[in-house]
DNA sequence: TCGTACACGTCTACACCGTATACGTCTACA
DNA sequence: TGTAGACGTATACGGTGTAGACGTGTACGA
């Protein structure tokens, strides 16, 4: 009932905003509300219980504004994937937590629902549907966690560095791409390529006996 | 050189297989090899290092044991996404691991190089192919993450659960789909079939322009 | 008006964590 | 024989999450 309980959720996705989600700890954060460590305890379970409702916090921004009836199908869908993708770039220290805690909170339902009203507006037969929202989902948070917490970072992955150091005909795919593993990429077209040849996947699936 | 840092290693992954990942710490691990804490640090930098070193000696069991050139390049594909998620399966400590540490060991390398080949022989276009492997692999880890970690879990998304708690048309999705939502899931055969379905969204890249 | 719940916060304490620093010891090789 | 390096130990510091016992205010029914 209280908004106490928020107060210090803000807080604590604050500090991890801030300083990384390592520095959230119940002393910091204790100190940050102005209140001892224990205190906290009447709020929250305990830690595990503290950063779940801190991602919860965060579920609120995938929801559309917008009336939802005047957009299309996939746009509503692209809509919700470039929303997760946002939230990570703003919280990247949240992006790995979205693998352990699932969608229970109200809003994560709502945004779930969100897909299987798409997918089932494309014409993707009803027994698919969860299976669609499953692949949809787990890519797109996986896309979100990786560029997050740096998979896919330049100086992680680096292919100048990665074929200086092992092939001699040992990575002939590397071989073969050369050049074009070179190439700076633009997460964000790569992302809406992504999307798209999802969609249709989602069309095509929707065909074979929609 | 000397395989005390495989043997260092291999107790820390047995440590997390039998206790959970939490459960490696330093003075755990060092009692474990028969060692002083502080000992570890002669073969490891530190503890991210550590649990770095775990996850690489899990992507051994990535690469395919017998001969590449036998099998088609969706059998390829297959094979190794379903090494993934086996590894995960057996070590679910490691799922969440794999986004964070990229794939920069020889080993990691390899199995990229595998997707890499497997495009290219399926015509996907070469500027394609670094995308659409980033694609396979983000979509494939974070399956196996999701499994790993619950997130496809019944206790934790109950789809009647889920339901109760709220609906009164605000889940439309939810409500449409109704009996669906209750089958129990056998992840198995879902990720079969994400996998074909991934598979015929390259041939249709593919078949763009190649 | 009093009594009593109860929400909220504090204080103290415990067991555990990663690791910096300094010190031994054993082996190999010039 | 001396010396360098690999390997392990001992001690210590500052941090962590949280159990348990204890206060304090405010609201409400008798």
């Amino acid at each position: 009932m209280s908004g106490r309980r928020e107060e210090i959720l803000d807080a604590a996705v604050a500090i991890a905003d801030e300083h990384g989600v390592d520095a959230v700890s119940m002393r910091a954060l204790a100190d940050r509300v102005g209140v001892t460590p224990m205190a906290l305890y009447r709020h929250v379970k305990d830690k595990a219980a503290l950063l779940d409702g801190m991602v919860g916090r965060l579920l609120i921004a995938l929801l559309p504004t917008d009336p939802v009836e005047e957009h299309s199908w996939d746009e509503r869908l692209r809509a919700l994937a470039h929303a997760a993708r946002k939230v990570t770039q703003q919280h990247p220290w949240a992006a790995h937590l979205l693998f352990s805690r699932p969608a229970v909170t109200p809003d994560g339902l709502r945004a779930v629902d969100i897909i299987y009203t798409a997918l089932i507006e494309a014409g993707v037969p009803e027994p698919q549907v969860p299976r669609l929202e499953r692949l949809i989902s787990t890519f797109v948070i996986g896309f979100a966690a990786s560029e997050a917490s740096g998979r896919f970072a330049p100086g992680a992955g680096d292919p100048r560095g990665r074929r200086g150091r092992l092939d001699g005909g040992e990575l002939p795919g590397h071989e073969a791409l050369g050049p074009w593993l070179d190439l700076p990429l633009d997460l964000t077209t790569e992302f809406e390529a992504d999307l798209a040849d999802i969609a249709r996947l989602v069309e095509a699936v929707a065909r074979r006996e929609g």
